[in-house]
DNA sequence: CTGTTAGCGCTTTCAG
DNA sequence: CTGAAAGCGCTAACAG
């Protein structure tokens, strides 16, 4: 393992010289760059990224906290998020580093930003207490979160727009004649899943529908939730004619559930998921859902993060994204009596 | 941000004082470790994992190397075996450090080293040169693969046997009286594809059935491979009667077809796949697959890496691990003829 | 265009 | 039980 030093002995010239030619400074002479070049080369010199770090004070990496991993895993693209991430981060020369906060929830969100060991943080929503997120804000720590809002200074968030997603699945159920909707809830403990239910109320409040706190069946994101909620709603002495479910895995449950009381989809009841994942255009019936723009979240939040790490006086950046209806054939029109 | 240094002042004592009560160093007066104590509770004080990395030559991070994004992420487990690894890692104090090398073939994967970023790597399989893994050899990289294999000295890998995964399936069909057996691979430019493609055929040789090249479908991972697959194979003049398919996503995709093909599951054709992912068992039919011991490679991996990080001359270590049959309802019993 | 001087914050080594 | 000295490999800030 060769050091700057190693090579600006073999190329008879300073530190510096060597470190500025590795960083392409153009004030170096010619000559001068292609004998270090060619010691560079000899030695298969490559910088030490740790001294890097300590003397210029940044590490090139950047923490991806999961607060409540388990949610997240059950979410389909978990992996997708991770991959547009790191593509969006290496674009930078940064680094991805994972952290599970679920091992000790009394540890800081910021204890690897603490320790120097990252530049900032992308936090996925989920279950973020406020406290946990005014830590962030007062420490200034430049950071941005996903699927996560806070209105507090210095805090930076894309979010998909919840409102909009449901309203939409709302929309496109009503515009098809249904006015009895049932909704499959996420885990509430997980704000998207949470906002989702809210917006649903505040639709069927809205609509003169009226909010039937007997139509919403509390889910946890598992096709299994789908399949009982199936169960729960057959079981109605007034079942739904449609419902909206707050992820594609428990609508898929639900079809199935269907399929085993032979109830058909969409004949006899309508569904629609949220998400498209790749099985949603393999089920029977294929799913109607909402495609989420997960590559669009994952390059704002990677430019934001980026931003917020070069300038940390910049003001806070919120970006609200919206998704788009895939329509398949999980739902009927229904005659309005 | 406070230092050793501040600490060691506040308490009146030197910084190896300090230092040495930081890491728990029993041979400290019980009365200073008290001060020592004291003073970093005052001024907040946490250690630079970056000064401490340099010193000590040890970084405490480990990269995740996949070679070929697109299709690990298409691999359902992908955000499991994130999961897992990061749990198994934390118990080490390590944190994992994500890399695609996909942006940029020609780097090699022990840039991360390299460059002291991290202290090992976990290169999950698929699609890796021999060369690249023979660099690491060369140049005593510590490291471990997963799903991929090498003979060569000094590298660790854990990996699922294949082969037993698909006599497994096979037997389980021949069992059910079918002989006639198709085959649906992955992306056989991925050793998981190839090595069971392999297997297959040797168990068609070994049986005395024979090989029909007929009988298996080069697909991708994707549902719409198998759906593919379906359509191919029902075009033939003796369809099989029974499919292996390479995963869960593909078989799904081959029962939609199934259905749209007005083909019964499993009166007219049995179907199997390999993975078994959340929605394996919300099918219709529920699926018949193998499932895959996640959690452990992860923790052998993890082992494994941190005992050739620890010693590096360690002689190099191969775990294989056994998969499980969940039997479902896609495959039904033939009378032979 | 090139070099010198100081550290970055910690650990290692050797002395007490 | 405690401390002093040296240095990990690099960059920043000035000189020249």
């Amino acid at each position: 393992m060769s050091s700057l030093d190693d090579v600006a002995k073999m190329a008879k010239v300073s530190v510096m010289t060597v470190s500025r030619v590795v960083h392409g400074d153009p004030k170096v002479k010619e000559q001068t760059r292609e004998r270090v070049l060619e010691a560079i080369r000899i030695l298969d010199y490559q910088p030490n990224a740790i001294a890097r770090a300590l003397s210029s004070n940044k590490t090139m990496n950047v923490a991806l906290i999961l607060p409540k991993i388990e949610h997240v895993l059950s979410e389909p693209y978990f992996g997708s998020i991770i991959y547009y991430l790191e593509k969006a981060l290496s674009q930078h020369q940064y680094n991805l580093l994972i952290d599970s906060s679920e091992h000790g929830e009394k540890k800081e969100m910021s204890t690897l930003y603490d320790t120097r060991k990252v530049d900032g943080l992308i936090i996925i929503g989920s279950t973020i207490s406020d406290t946990r997120i005014a830590a962030l804000s007062e420490k200034n720590v430049p950071s941005v979160l996903i699927h996560a809002r806070s209105e507090l200074s210095g805090i930076n968030y894309v979010d998909i727009d919840n409102h909009q997603v449901v309203d939409c699945l709302f929309s496109y159920l009503y515009k098809h004649g249904h006015s009895r909707i049932g909704m499959i809830t996420g885990d509430l403990s997980v704000l998207n899943a949470y906002d989702r239910l809210v917006a649903y109320k505040n639709r069927m409040i809205a609509s003169a529908i009226g909010y039937d706190e007997e139509l919403v069946y509390e889910g946890d994101w598992t096709s299994k939730a789908g399949y009982d909620a199936l169960q729960y709603f057959i079981g109605l002495s007034s079942p739904p004619t449609a419902v909206i479910s707050s992820n594609d895995h428990m609508a898929i449950g639900f079809i199935k559930g269907a399929s085993d009381y032979n109830i058909s989809i969409p004949d006899d009841i309508s569904v629609v998921g949220i998400d498209d994942i790749e099985i949603a255009s393999f089920s029977t019936p294929r799913l109607t859902t909402i495609r989420q723009p997960i590559h669009t979240i994952a390059e704002m939040a990677v430019e934001t993060l980026m931003r917020s790490i070069k300038d940390k006086g910049v003001r806070s950046s919120q970006t609200i994204l919206h998704a788009e209806l895939i329509e398949r054939e999980s739902c009927k029109t229904l005659v309005r009596a």
